[in-house]
DNA sequence: TTCTTTAGTTACCATTACGTTACCACTATT
DNA sequence: AATAGTGGTAACGTAATGGTAACTAAAGAA
């Protein structure tokens, strides 16, 4: 997450910048399984089957506060939540995608 | 890092794939900086002044682990080592140019 | 009445990542 | 004899991250 001396201090490098926003385990993943659409957390979390529910709690406040993603919480019971990229989240689609495009082509099924 | 279990349990997951190599605070600054040139230690720590030379050691050794950059040592006095990226850490450059668009873009002198 | 469902929270612990300080080998220079 | 320069390593500690299990509220269904 960015923190507030990270937000003051004037870091030059347009990379840690990035990387303070989405570095970590989950994070990326997250973006990447709401680039097309809305979500609920429980959809998220079977999409994502490896996360704990506690981390992806965790992981999509730390997103929601550096307004990378929108939570949409519905007075309901059960209860419901959707998740979905602001505006700042959707930019960083060029990256997710390049991701995913070297993911794919350089990965995946190779027994690296 | 990329661990054994991960390089044979099947995650079918791209980004996650990509995370698992380049995640952590670190590694996508460090091979950004060896983008366009071969560097030695001292240079890299000079223009990452914020990382401590046994993380960048540690770092190194794991990029040079997963065969993103070619670790090369000349037995001279002072001791002269020169790292610089494979193939594999070339292919990464639309990624880290992404990043490094979106954080230029998205992030400096924006005090966000 | 008890069970189910959703989106969590709390307490607790383990593991990983990151950081600091001191130190080393070897040679050349002062 | 002392110092500088290079690329580290060793010992140690803290901070961040990840994980489990148990628990919650509120409404509807069996």
């Amino acid at each position: 997450m960015v923190t507030k001396e990270e937000k003051t201090t004037q870091n030059p490098c347009p990379v840690s910048a990035m990387v303070a926003l989405i570095g970590g385990k989950w994070k990326p993943i997250i973006l990447y399984c709401l680039r097309s659409d809305t979500r609920r957390f429980g959809e998220i979390a079977t999409r994502i089957p490896t996360i704990s529910r506690k981390v992806l709690t965790d992981q999509l406040k730390e997103l929601e506060q550096d307004q990378l993603i929108i939570r949409e919480q519905f007075n309901e019971t059960p209860p419901r939540v959707e998740y979905s990229l602001s505006e700042l989240g959707k930019s960083m689609a060029p990256v997710l995608a390049a991701m995913e495009k070297w993911g794919t082509e350089n990965i995946l099924n190779k027994h690296l």
